[in-house]
DNA sequence: TGCCAATTGCAAATCATTTGCATTTGTATA
DNA sequence: TATACAAATGCAAATGATTTGCAATTGGCA
């Protein structure tokens, strides 16, 4: 039942999205891959520190990968950004400790989350909130966009 | 079927939670009973521009309502924050157009949410992602804070 | 090996949001 | 109705994370 963690092959990885394999881009990756939990910046920042790359690189880095889809942006609240990595398995959510920022991922997507998941997260006992937001594209702006 | 909107009595409101009657914060909240979806900061500030109220004003008001309970602040995204009355009917979710940015309220809670909906929500067709976040308190810090 | 675009570092710019402080305003009480 | 005090406001300045411009460096390919 218990996952095992395989880091990603970050090289491979970068290789595929046409991205060049610099020593920070493969250590972003491999830190993301073998994180059980999605990050913030700052982590990343500490978690890379033996690079002592500029936050600006970082920033560009994660942003590229956003946009190339090998990596996720969750936003828990305005101030609060985790990336993760884009897993082939299954879309995840989290449950987010407001108190010490521990992130724990749900393995279920909306479709079959109910109460139940909150309850099978076991590390939480008090849920306070949750935000959901779909975003897609209206029908007005599909029309307009042709 | 359709549901009537009923402006809020803004200044009972304000008077159970202690805030003072004042000619923004009453308008503040009659704009945000009075919209069909959440709005974001650019539209309050617009919608009460008869008053002038300065910025600032204006995030310590709605910071006000948010730690009161009275308005529920939205994070779509780092940079999209959108603001609505908690209402005393149903916990809302919501569908984003990441193009005109139109906001459409999906009157299901986490619970029953799936595909169905998403589906039901006639405006938009194409949905991107969705962003879930759960914020509670896990166990180890109601051990810690105790 | 050499070239060119991608990546980086550094400094400066950005921009929404917050904060300090003096002033004004709402409300409770005499 | 007047008085007093905390809450709310306006203004200007600070904040702080993220972004951007630009010159220098580096990785990948011919």
């Amino acid at each position: 039942m218990k996952k095992q963690l395989q880091p990603v092959d970050a090289e491979t990885l970068l290789q595929e999205h046409e991205f060049k394999k610099t020593p920070l881009r493969i250590m972003l990756l491999e830190v993301l891959s073998l994180s059980l939990s999605p990050l913030p910046v700052a982590k990343l920042i500490r978690k890379t520190k033996k690079l002592a790359a500029d936050p600006a690189t970082i920033y560009r880095a994660l942003n590229a990968f956003v946009e190339a889809g090998i990596v996720n942006a969750l936003t828990v609240d305005k101030t609060k950004v985790l990336y993760e990595l884009v897993q082939e398995e299954s879309h995840k959510h989290h449950i987010v400790c407001d108190s010490c920022n521990a992130v724990e991922s749900i393995p279920f997507c909306v479709k079959t989350i109910d109460q139940q998941a909150v309850k099978l997260s076991r590390q939480f006992n008090r849920v306070h909130s949750h935000q959901l937001a779909f975003v897609g594209t209206c029908r007005k702006c599909i029309r307009a966009l042709r």
